[in-house]
DNA sequence: ATCCGATTGTGACATTTGTCATCGTTTCAG
DNA sequence: CTGAAACGATGACAAATGTCACAATCGGAT
């Protein structure tokens, strides 16, 4: 059950981990199951876990005032989710987190997160996503404010195209920043 | 000259540092000083510095195929300028980095950055700042999808006052995604 | 002081994208 | 199996934003 976990630990760190550490790792993350349209954490509410997915899809939106969904963020297996600032600072969310199929999750209590983090490979490991990250978020606000919507939904697809198998188009337009009638135009063989 | 690097590591790490530990410090960063539209670094160089900014202005853009810039961070006193993929991992960048106004910054070349992540306070430090970094640019992605141009712009108005001040219009525009024309309407009196 | 380039403003118009309404199709729980 | 809800497509139109052209203004270098 924890060998995704550990792979992609490994994978990252560039570096094995001892059995030893492979037993701290095991008592700190616990498997959750959801069922689809179960949340993960909600706005208003503290983000209580980090969690590795093991089976399964999330999404993590905003709500704006008018009742309008923003989606930030889409994630598939071997993909962590958590509203870092919420989980951190155990302050209150901005965002849902929502299971968008029948899920497995690995998840880290904040309180286990130091406990962890004494381990190099895993110190290691977490500078390198904070990197991948970073590096993520700036392409695509690069791409945002650079590429009409037909680029950056080309972009997407190229870039994930497992995600776009399985959520729904009007999702991925709104991960675009695309009204989900714009996105149905695009997709439309005439222009492509 | 390097008290308010001092002062922001302290702020940061909510911890103090110690006499020998600012002697490190000190032997790891250099000054720089760098005239207005001068290059900290350029596309397809390697980014060799992290720079801490003591004072000016610069802003960090990538050139598209029809040679349109785009810009993707604008910065000034007390911020950190850097493309850490390419400070990171020695690769060429993909931005320009420029001065913008006459600039002293605090450089730190790549191979001193482990040196000094051996002292616990810069270490907690950069944690805090990668933190911070990613919450920014989440929220930026957040209100570049969520939002239109107006509200956009109000909004970094009152995000970024300083920012505003400093920088000729059409590049907060380009940082937003507009038309520098669009920007120039928006501020017109009728409309706020 | 003066000149030149950078910056900003503005009108006219084109293009992109959003909104609204509607319909057919798919999915899935009961 | 079946009905309701979710999903996707599409036309008509509206609104937002971009593009182009040009004028006005600002600001620094000589």
């Amino acid at each position: 059950m924890y060998e995704p976990l550990f792979n992609y630990i490994e994978r990252y760190a560039r570096a094995g981990i001892a059995d030893g550490e492979k037993d701290i790792i095991r008592s700190a993350f616990e498997l959750k199951r959801l069922s689809k349209k179960q949340y993960f954490s909600e706005e208003g509410k503290v983000c209580l876990y980090t969690g590795f997915i093991l089976k399964g899809a999330f999404r993590q939106y905003s709500v704006d005032d008018s009742g309008m969904e923003h989606i930030l963020q889409l994630a598939i297996e071997n993909w962590w989710i958590v509203d870092r600032q919420s989980y951190i600072n155990q302050t209150p969310s901005a965002y849902f987190i929502e299971a968008w199929e029948d899920a497995e999750v690995l998840i880290l209590p904040r309180a286990k997160l130091d406990v962890i983090l004494t381990i190099p490979a895993i110190q290691s490991m977490f500078w390198q996503m904070s990197e991948n990250n970073h590096i993520a978020f700036q392409k695509r606000v690069d791409d945002t404010i650079s590429l009409n919507a037909v680029k950056r939904y080309e972009n997407f697809e190229r870039l994930y195209p497992q995600i776009v198998q399985r959520f729904p188009q009007h999702q991925i337009a709104s991960y675009l920043g695309i009204a989900r009638e714009t996105l149905s135009r695009i997709r439309r063989p005439s222009s492509r």
